[in-house]
DNA sequence: CGCAAAATAGCACGGTCGTTCTTTTTAAAA
DNA sequence: TTTTAAAAAGAACGACCGTGCTATTTTGCG
């Protein structure tokens, strides 16, 4: 009777091919449009605020037809998250993995990314909120919104180790270290522009990239141990 | 007959005496308690989350006799604001007030700045949160986050600016800037130490700076323009 | 078409919320 | 101590919430 059918749950990171040549009947349809205008609303309001009574109104469904779907407001949250983490592959892993690897695809994430938060700032960004929102409150919705961001920094990271493989950063070069700050590059801008509104938030972030940048391609050490870092430096500077 | 004066209410920054030498009636009294209560339950949950019931439970009292201090949610949330302002500055700007001016005064204050976080990766930070519920939702609480912010913030741009002045910042670092990288900063200890649990972020947080600062005291330009420069930089290296 | 199953609607339940109004208790002033 | 105002409690309201149950409508297959 219910038609939460919840399939394809572990899908995270990578392709995978979409065997769905199925044509979607109509419930598998609407459930696609209500996690979709669930989506819209979450990054408005949160994930926190979202209401099935609000979805219902935007879907000009009733509230248990909306239900019915999910079984519960927390699968609903999950597949907003889970939409979400898929858009967010898609409008910037995916593109930024066409570049070559190396600095250039480092900056190709990131040129991505600043692409897509510049939109948020206007909608805002559901991986911010939640993270805010499911800071302290145990369960599947952090448990899934953790995974996703845990993912997607893991995949910058790896284009950072990438650029280590190529030569073109130094051994020594810490992936974590550089993403931490990407991150809060990120983060700022968000804080700023969004909230602040502070004007130019998102040219000092592409600024604060390049300083840092600049920095890891020619390590000039605020640790005392300077000595054995550039290995095979040479293609810097773009 | 409500006991919710709204008196104090423009009181940000600097010192301001407080010459309450009239010792605080009872109302006035539990008043304070119930705001330190409530700022208790705001870092945790949010100041959205933050309901008069669970203040109500927590002081001992009832709903309405916690409700006939403020007149409205609204206000409990504001004075939450504002007392949580209150201990940021108490906390952080004063004690950093003591180092003297330059380059060893931002240094205090980001030192500061990174205790507190270290101790709200665990309680939660009202700065942040508020930020990100309050981020498109217009109203008075929104105004008080947003003024407190700018107040801290621009707090700390003179900081940056008074080490243009002794000499030991080029004269054309940008001070905005600098704190939009620190914010970040920050910003990212907070996203990955309290939301990801990610180790060592404190550290990342404490090195992310001191390649900011190293690299502001030594201009080495990521802009084509690197000439006029370094002009009295000469006491560098703590 | 007809029929079974899926999709959606309608309704009600228990709960929490902010707020209002009235009454009782407590504290301060006389 | 008496008086008066402040402080706190109590109860009730309307609104919204997630959810369960039952009917009704719609869809898709034989």
């Amino acid at each position: 009777m219910p038609a939460h059918d919840n399939t394809a749950k572990k899908s995270l990171s990578l392709v995978q091919g979409e065997p769905e040549g199925r044509a979607l009947h109509k419930g598998q349809q609407t459930k696609l449009a209500i996690v979709d205008a669930a989506l819209g609303l979450a990054t408005q309001i949160g994930l926190e605020g979202l209401s099935i009574g609000a979805v219902a109104e935007v879907m000009r469904m009733s509230k248990s037809g909306v239900f019915a779907h999910f079984g519960s407001r927390e699968e609903l949250q999950m597949s907003v998250v889970r939409e979400y983490f898929q858009r967010f592959e898609q409008e910037i892993f995916y593109p930024a993995m066409q570049a070559p690897r190396g600095v250039a695809r480092i900056r190709a994430l990131f040129a991505h990314w600043m692409k897509r938060v510049a939109v948020e700032i206007q909608s805002g960004c559901i991986f911010i909120s939640g993270a805010v929102e499911f800071d302290d409150r145990p369960g599947p919705v952090r448990d899934e919104l953790v995974s996703a961001l845990k993912t997607w920094l893991a995949a910058v990271r790896r284009a950072v180790s990438q650029a280590k493989e190529t030569g073109e950063l130094p051994a020594d070069a810490d992936e974590h270290q550089m993403v931490f700050e990407i991150h809060g590059l990120i983060l700022a801008i968000h804080f700023e522009a969004r909230f602040l509104k502070t004007p130019g938030a998102v040219e000092r972030a592409q600024l604060g990239f390049e300083h840092m940048l600049s920095r890891y391609l020619s390590p000039s050490s605020t640790s005392p141990k300077d000595s054995k870092a550039h290995k095979s430096v040479k293609k810097i500077k773009e």
